[in-house]
DNA sequence: ACAGGTGATGTCAGTTACTGTTATCACTAT
DNA sequence: ATAGTGATAACAGTAACTGACATCACCTGT
């Protein structure tokens, strides 16, 4: 048997969720926390920067798949259409988590704090695609504006798909956003 | 003479931008800006809720003007000319205090914790402006996507803008940034 | 003129998020 | 065996924020 039970990140991780929606984010500290997992407060922040990180830290992945999906797409891509296929490609990941995905997302409404953070991470995923519009050519300031376009397809089209996740195909609800949006800003 | 001096918010507003200037957000302590105000750190938390709020409780009188542009706005103006001219309504408070903006905007970019400070307030004007067309008839998500391009466009020329402001016009600069949204969502 | 109320501020004690440093000790490689 | 190595614990410290209560110039009504 090995000094220490594995998958402390995993474990802190949990623990933190449900205590966050046991009683709340502000009425739950670090050290309880460490405890419900077998570990130290110290611990907690070897792992997370910070109370609010451990809800976020997923974001890496989607970063990378963004970036990915809108480096390989063809040439001649429209960069709205790269965005969109970045989106798509992401997907999947969603899908295969959707009961967390709820959690997370219920505990994040009640916070302000944490909707700060979460703002901060989809900027970030944001710039992100930005420069690897960027990098396919495409000047600003075209790409960061598709870019936030897409953020904002993408978090509208978020909001639905988690209210009733089995119902409702995220694929489809994106591309009905940026539909929306299209002929929004075609406006008069 | 009285017994305090006057303007407690204003002097604590300025000691804080001051500092912030000097040696940065984090190395900056809330006692510090007491005491250049004349005050005491009890004193700080009693005018704004944290030591971020200090750079953005003026956003309030922002809401309002939007608010009133988009109730103001004629009876068959589309929902995106509707938020286009809530935020030319605002650009007058903008020209008024472009120094304090610039040296204002250079501390937020310094800083990820501010700048999750002012996603959340962009994020809260985005969603008054939202209610605002709602209350004209506008639907979900209608009123919501047009809100967050709004946003956008205005994030986007705020940036060109600041950076040098007396070389750009704002409400130029916003109306461009919408043309090209519209020019993008084309796409395809 | 005086008593009492009011409101902005000070004082103080407490909690908790977060950080830096050093110690521990099962495991690993040589 | 012996000497690392790396994840964790233990401990001390800072500073953001909160709640409770005290203070005292000013105002208000009589």
């Amino acid at each position: 048997m090995s000094r220490w039970e594995p998958n402390a990140r995993g474990r802190l991780e949990q623990a933190a969720l449900e205590l966050y929606r046991e009683r709340g984010f502000d009425q739950t500290t670090v050290t309880e926390i460490a405890e419900r997992a077998g570990l130290t407060e110290r611990t907690f922040f070897r792992y997370f920067a910070d109370k609010r990180e451990v809800l976020f830290w997923g974001q890496e992945r989607l970063r990378e798949l963004y970036v990915r999906a809108i480096a390989a797409a063809p040439e001649s891509t429209e960069p709205i259409d790269a965005v969109a296929l970045a989106l798509e490609a992401a997907v999947p990941v969603f899908h295969e988590r959707r009961e967390l995905a709820r959690k997370r997302q219920a505990v994040v409404e009640a916070n302000p704090g944490l909707q700060e953070r979460e703002l901060l991470k989809s900027a970030a995923l944001a710039a992100a695609m930005a420069e690897a519009l960027r990098n396919r050519g495409v000047p600003e300031p075209t790409a960061s504006l598709a870019a936030d376009v897409g953020a904002i397809a993408f978090k509208t089209a978020f909001a639905r798909w988690v209210s009733d996740p089995d119902k409702h195909d995220l694929s489809r609800l994106i591309r009905e956003s940026l539909d929306q949006l299209k002929s929004i800003t075609a406006g008069a």
